[in-house]
DNA sequence: TAGGCAATTTATAACGTTATAACCCGAGCA
DNA sequence: TGCTCGGGTTATAACGTTATAAATTGCCTA
């Protein structure tokens, strides 16, 4: 596709030949450089296309008089005929929102967009109705030509939906489902296998994790990391009840604070996400124990944030505008036809 | 608009007459309801528009109709046809992405939006392409009916270009422009004001400021607010030179770390963003220093982080969300023809 | 020289919508 | 009776593009 973006063209004032054209100049369509060439439509719109059933000359011809006139071909009439859409829609719950977590997924699925033909729409789920309908109204209404969205659940509906409507989509995370579907994901296991044993190999004996919520497919994944290394190491735990990664952030100091509190309080913490992991400090903070000699945390980076906080933690990191650029490219590659799902999954390394 | 979001409408499996449609149930357009009606396409259209030409009784069944088949009309051929592309596009500066900056804007934009016809489209903007790139495109091939961006400059070439081509559109930061033009801002002179003002309230004598890239208006009003109340009170003071609140965060600390290390050093510090902020809590803290009895530090507050970080320092707040509510709801009345510029702004008190 | 074939180009129709102008029909009036 | 008037409806065309089928040309072969 040689022409999607336009060169900032000079819009020549007098481009068309005699005709009493009322406007200066107009928005230049196929038409205007038929005219331009002395070609049909169709012709030109082949020459366009770059189909080799038009003459190479007569292609060359056509390409630099459109790159003359700045022609973009007008993307209404385009998805009107062809039915698709040009358009991907990257459905958002709000509480990705937060500190950045959607913010670098989107930076990197532009970062992957840019120069393709493809706009990313930002669909907003709003949390008071089903996290399926957004999902629904993109297919029925062809909204669309490719979904992006994130927070798998091991039985999601939406994973369900869009396989059975055919309909190309990557998801950040992955399902318990019989049938295989393209996704890209992170290795939550490994992440809190390696933080358990990070913990334990500096001397805790305690462990307390913040898990995200139940109904994620990545819950099970981090849980089952973390039961790993704790039972391998045979050292005492605790999985945070009440709170999750998307508590709100004075919820999870107040009940982490108690639980410091306490005669058999943890000395190792587990932290997916980085709110938590602030609220987990201000905790320790606020009780007068200090981290790094009473207490221990290792948790997840997905931005800069932690290289400033002080006292510095462990972290161990996520990109996630990585795996924003691989959705996007993933389901680039979906939408060109890549059906063997094999070819369409990812799991980054911790 | 009757119908714009369409309730979760089951698809009757037989529903067009004895016509043989191949398809078991297609898309529903106009010319469906056409011929379950026994009317005229054209006076379903106008009927779905609640034209008043149209005898109320007729208008009231083709709804009906409409609703059962669960019609939705098709964007592409409305963009098509009229001309308008229920699109708003954000213009985004990837600097905006740090920390959720552009994420909360987001989230109230889309919450504005939501129940109206209209998309919002991210259009990222590259850094290594000229800030009015996008905003040409946009308007020279009508890919949005309506612009928002951010990041504003006292001359900004974008509002010169949007206002000279009549484009609707709402910045984040006003300009010094003669012409004026729509906005929401916060009010950054009184933030580095009472900002100034509460460090000089609590004994600081030397007061140290970091200011956004010197190309943007609120550079100028941060300043200006800053060099105000230290001239009022006749403290010391310095601007930070050589980092912006851009700079990246170990640039930043560095660099305030350097000054925390002389003889004069400064005893409170001003940082509009988060991130600059942490910088220099790190920096202050890896000198075994401490906030809140060597230094002291006012930021501006965009999320809940500081809620969180230890020791705890002063805040004002931006509600950036608010300021993308308004920014969607004034370009939705400005699209929607007000033109009186004065309904147009906005800025948000401190 | 007619027929056929390949290489190009073109005409036609269609996607689903809406603006414009035309149509129909009964009521009211001269 | 013929006329206008106006409420209600409809036919037609157009937005810009592309898929399909048709047409044109030159050239080679029978």
């Amino acid at each position: 596709m040689p022409l999607d973006d336009a060169e900032d063209a000079h819009q020549p004032n007098a481009a068309g030949s005699s005709t009493s054209n009322p406007g200066p100049n107009r928005k230049p369509t196929l038409k205007t450089i038929a005219e331009l060439t002395g070609l049909a439509v169709t012709t030109v719109s082949r020459a366009l296309g770059d189909d080799p059933l038009i003459a190479r000359e007569t292609r060359q011809r056509v390409q630099a008089a459109a790159a003359k006139v700045g022609y973009l071909p007008d993307r209404a009439a385009q998805r009107l005929r062809t039915g698709r859409t040009n358009v991907i829609s990257l459905v958002l719950d709000p509480h990705e929102e937060i500190l950045g977590y959607g913010t670098s997924m989107i930076r990197g699925m532009t970062a992957t967009l840019r120069g393709t033909p493809y706009h990313l729409v930002i669909t907003p789920h709003f949390s008071d109705t089903p996290q399926i309908d957004p999902v629904r109204h993109i297919v029925r209404n062809r909204m669309a030509d490719g979904i992006l969205f994130s927070r798998t659940e091991p039985s999601d509906e939406r994973v369900k939906f869009l396989l059975e409507a055919g309909f190309p989509f990557v998801c950040h995370g992955r399902t318990e489902l019989a049938t295989p579907h393209p996704y890209v994901d992170y290795d939550n296991y490994r992440f809190t296998y390696e933080a358990a044993k990070k913990l334990i190999a500096s001397g805790c004996r305690r462990l307390f994790i913040i898990l995200p919520p139940e109904r994620f497919t990545f819950h099970h994944h981090m849980r089952h990391g973390f039961m790993t290394a704790v039972r391998e190491e045979g050292v005492g735990f605790e999985i945070a009840e009440g709170i999750t990664l998307d508590s709100k952030a004075d919820t999870v100091r107040n009940h982490v604070a108690a639980r410091l509190a306490d005669g058999d309080r943890p000395d190792g913490f587990i932290c997916g996400g980085e709110v938590s992991a602030m609220a987990v400090m201000s905790a320790t903070h606020d009780l007068g124990l200090e981290i790094g000699r009473d207490v221990r945390l290792v948790a997840k980076q997905t931005s800069g944030l932690f290289d400033q906080v002080r006292p510095q933690i462990e972290t161990i990191y996520e990109d996630l505008s990585e795996a924003g650029r691989l959705m996007a490219g993933l389901l680039l590659k979906r939408m060109a036809g890549v059906t063997p799902v094999g070819e369409l999954q990812a799991v980054l390394e911790v």
